[in-house]
DNA sequence: AATCAAAACTAAACCGATTTAGCATAAAAA
DNA sequence: TTTTTATGCTAAATCGGTTTAGTTTTGATT
């Protein structure tokens, strides 16, 4: 099974490579090449299991579709649901995805978006750190199509999908207030994250709908870092006197996974003397004990919308109207809030 | 922030491309290029952030310094585990790293690897459907460069990297075994996979030492495609008269996060009525009711070693001395055993 | 002064495609 | 019969690098 290039084939049939590789792009007909040698052609390429180099095609044409992907880790269950939706999508417009993980270092982050340009990417799904202003300047003077998921710039025009992050935390923290709990706790990330920041606002903002005045002393603000060492001290804090809460949501899959554990070793039962909320869901969170009550991103949806519109750049179409997308997120009711 | 070429710094500079190519390439001192004009081009790349164009790199030096993932699912915890630490992986190497998902489809895994080729990556990491043989066959008699992970062909001498499952097994066996159940069920899927076959080996063998008559009937082997709704009548099975197992190995974690739930559904207590084991770990297993004892493949290991051997494979070095690595499991004891 | 080797550099081919511009030939129109 | 037009095709440039096979310059040697 010998390797052939186009140069073989048209050395073999006695045509040119240039009615070669018309013929083979289907610009045959527009090229005026005649039936009988687009059938021999084409014949010629599915006998010998012809496909072009994509680095020469690439190179020639200046494009590769390729899309590269960059977020956080790849092992973390909410970006590996969404680079496998980006990725089926991706290819069902015949792209192939590039990923790699910034480890939420922006340094990274800068150095991974260089190489992917470097590496010709026809465009970029960026979840990022959300502190590469420079980078994402840079994308935009230059025109580069790329797309935000998850996280936003948000003085910066660019195209984005994410969860409304706002109303997910209203939604868990009306379904508290409704089942009577009254002294919410919040364990979050530092804000950073325009996507923390939004959290926190919907659970400050409905505590006040519900005419419940915020107490700062409820919400703790967890090192990107260190949060795996903090989580004791802070939920300490939230459970025993004098704040003692009767629910807590956590802002993001791990802090709930590592939340739980910590109560589970103060003995404090869940959901009767602490309910808990999640913000995304993760593996088996329908499993644990108790099931816990999520608020569930639509990873599909992200991960198509953002494929959708980043293709959408690259071509230079205009069919994808709305480039700025937030979606709704939905409230998964399990124990966890003794409902 | 104009894009710049090596015939911008060579016109620039009034030399040659191929001093800055050999210069950029840290070929200038074995070309002799003067110290000066090395410091002056090296300068002059740094200043204007050159960086080749890697399709053309790629072309001209036939590699890409791509490496090609194909797995069942990027979304799989188990997967998406591996991905991560191949990613880090390959990055020390100056690697990229090209995902696609195959579904469990052998046909998709055909056409991904035939894709992969065509866009140049340098090698493939296959975790394989296992019904592909011709395509490891056409890898092999081309020199291809590629690892098995995860999955492997027996008959076939490739280099592959994966855990022992037959030992992942068998120390779940004893396990159970130790604690006293006697009456242990398997649920697994079709055989089709080598792996598969050997966790249902590790599991009669172990028996065998033990004693006890392996009994067909506590074996239940679930289609690749309708595990999720066979699963039930499976369990059931296993668990009324006249077989009522007191023990049951899942062999893949999302059979036992099914089957967890089917248990519940039914009622039964686990540990207490029936104990139970899961190869792989999931998300939140140390969270779940109750947690859930597991057989633990070392990820990073999978990871790393298959991007060691690849890329000595890749490079044509004999670094990687064993290129067929086997890797040990390890069970973590949690309460879903009653131990 | 002629010879030779080493040092410093470069022209041009090449990787494998795409694409522009243009050349024959045949058919239709004048 | 000549001109025009359409048809069918191709040579050669191009993409942006790498690399081979030289060439020129310099300096030392005889």
């Amino acid at each position: 099974m010998k390797k052939i290039y186009l140069k073989d084939i048209a050395k073999d049939l006695n045509v040119s490579k240039t009615a070669v590789s018309l013929v083979l792009n289907n610009k045959g007909d527009e090229n005026k090449i005649s039936q009988n040698t687009q059938k021999k052609i084409l014949e010629y390429a599915k006998k010998h299991n012809y496909a072009a180099n994509s680095l020469a095609r690439g190179l020639s044409r200046g494009k590769s579709e390729t899309i590269g992907l960059i977020i956080p880790e790849i092992s973390d269950d909410h970006y590996a649901k969404i680079a496998g939706h980006i990725e089926r999508k991706a290819k069902e417009y015949g792209y192939v995805v590039v990923y790699a993980s910034s480890n939420r270092d922006p340094k990274n982050e800068t150095k991974l978006i260089q190489s992917m340009i470097n590496r010709q990417v026809d465009g970029l799904i960026i979840a990022s750190t959300q502190q590469n202003s420079e980078d994402i300047d840079m994308l935009l003077e230059n025109n580069y199509p790329f797309v935000l998921v998850d996280r936003i710039y948000p003085k910066k025009e660019t195209n984005y999908v994410l969860v409304d992050n706002f109303e997910g935390v209203q939604k868990a923290t009306e379904h508290l207030l409704n089942l009577g709990r009254r002294k919410i706790g919040f364990i979050s990330l530092e804000p950073g994250l325009e996507a923390m920041r939004q959290r926190l606002l919907g659970y400050q903002e409905t505590l006040k709908q519900f005419n419940i005045k915020p107490k700062s002393a409820f919400v703790k603000e967890l090192s990107n870092v260190d949060y795996k060492f903090q989580i004791k001290d802070a939920l300490e804090d939230l459970v025993r006197f004098p704040n003692c809460v009767d629910s807590i949501i956590f802002s993001t899959h791990y802090l709930t996974s590592l939340g739980l554990r910590e109560l589970r070793r103060l003995n404090i039962n869940v959901p009767n003397e602490v309910a808990i909320v999640s913000f995304d869901e993760r593996g088996a969170f329908d499993l644990v004990d108790p099931p816990i009550t999520s608020i569930k991103q639509p990873g599909s949806e992200i991960g198509e919308l953002s494929v959708d519109i980043l293709i959408d750049e690259i071509q230079g179409n205009k069919n994808v109207v709305d480039k700025t997308r937030m979606l709704e997120p939905f409230l998964i009711v399990r124990k966890s809030c003794g409902a």
